[in-house]
DNA sequence: AATATAACGAGAAAAATATCACGATAGGTG
DNA sequence: CACCTATCGTGATATTTTTCTCGTTATATT
């Protein structure tokens, strides 16, 4: 039998990706409204597309004005829930771990570490900021007691799964990824990856595609 | 006049993102020849998919064998030219600047930081790993001596801009940006950025879909 | 108050991307 | 050696996403 009844709008995976460049210029500008073709401008895309995917909001804007920035920037905060505080914990003590700890711009997202973890007796005891490095054993004990709901793996990619599976077992339903490796997860938990190597990629993509480009176009100029 | 001739084969943005996950699945696998249906199913594709954005590659499968690893990942290594050796610099001596020094998969993928650079005096002069910390004032110098072709920006979100100023000033034409902020840059600079803002925002979205899953299912079970 | 215009929303058209369907072939099996 | 089947490559089809077009409306101007 074919579900009836409300289907739950579901925005297309490349509006998503924009929705969530459109919120960082929203929290980065001073202006009061901005119009479709200003934010396309900032971001190198095209007005039409700007108000279509604003069309996935309630949001309105208004003709000769443009879009309530405050009014916006809170709409994207809701749908990606920025206002509920999300409490989390961190694997891995490591340098990585440290300037994730030290990142000041999660309490403005509502994340918030509760404690950190790593396997390494030397580091066990010791502070980063105001966390004491906790050892493995405490996991499932400080999970369960923050009603944890995200693990943070910045661990060598080597033992990356094997976290994994430890923060699962405790009951963990959300990972966000800074090793690079792929997570084998059961389906009911999500994995964000955070893959340095990725984006690598992505960085000598763009010097291979402009070394072609210079070795086509010979000594001549472009422009 | 219009360009006649052979116009590179240019492949399409979705395609080349999953590219770069078949290329981290070529690294880590430890079989021989992999099928487009074992590929699909590793990273939740269908095999179709796969066998589609393979034809972008001159490599080619066997019926009955799949594809060779070891000539794939090697393909896949020229198109995005990992095997050539690029030289960085790195500006930002923070922790996550420390962590990105650190971080030893640079040298698989031909990225060499060259030299690190931070405007505070307590910075500078210290080590990070093999790297002493340099001041600004040497930035030119050492990006043409050393012919650095990229910047890695760490710094915190109100000095990037001004960073990536001088970076491009001194010639760079590349900008991996780590800070949670979007630069303007000249069209001839392309950035790659690598804001931990917006994959908070994935996270953060699915958490808020899952909520509101829940809310819809009451206490049903699911599947 | 009438007019002009900047900017919007939304449906239609076009382009890009993903899926399907199927014929071809390499290698295994009897 | 002939057949079977897993797996490929590719052209056809379906779906998704982007772009275009145009009618509408809020504000400013005369």
């Amino acid at each position: 039998m074919l579900q009836e009844g409300k289907e739950p709008i579901v925005i297309p995976k490349p509006t998503l990706e924009r929705l969530k460049l459109y919120h960082r210029l929203l929290v980065e500008t001073d202006q009061k409204h901005i119009s479709s073709e200003e934010i396309a401008k900032s971001l190198g895309l095209n007005a039409e597309q700007v108000r279509k995917d604003l069309t996935f909001l309630k949001t309105m804007g208004k003709p000769k004005v443009g879009y309530h920035v405050e009014t916006l920037r809170q709409e994207l905060d809701e749908l990606f829930g920025v206002k509920n505080t999300t409490k989390v914990i961190l694997v891995g003590a490591g340098h990585l771990g440290k300037a994730l700890v030290n990142y000041p711009g999660f309490g403005n997202y509502g994340i918030e570490i509760v404690a950190v973890f790593d396997n390494d007796p030397e580091k066990i005891g010791t502070y980063i900021k105001d966390l004491v490095v906790l050892s493995m054993d405490n996991l499932c004990r400080v999970v369960k007691r923050f009603k944890v709901e995200i693990g943070i793996i910045c661990v060598p990619k080597d033992s990356a799964q094997q976290v994994a599976d430890q923060l699962i077992s405790c009951g963990i339903k959300g990972i966000w990824n800074f090793a690079p490796t792929r997570l084998n997860v059961p389906n009911d938990v999500f994995v964000v990856d955070e893959d340095i190597t990725q984006s690598l990629l992505t960085v000598k993509h763009f010097l291979e595609l402009r070394k072609q480009k210079i070795e086509r176009n010979g000594e001549r100029r472009e422009e």
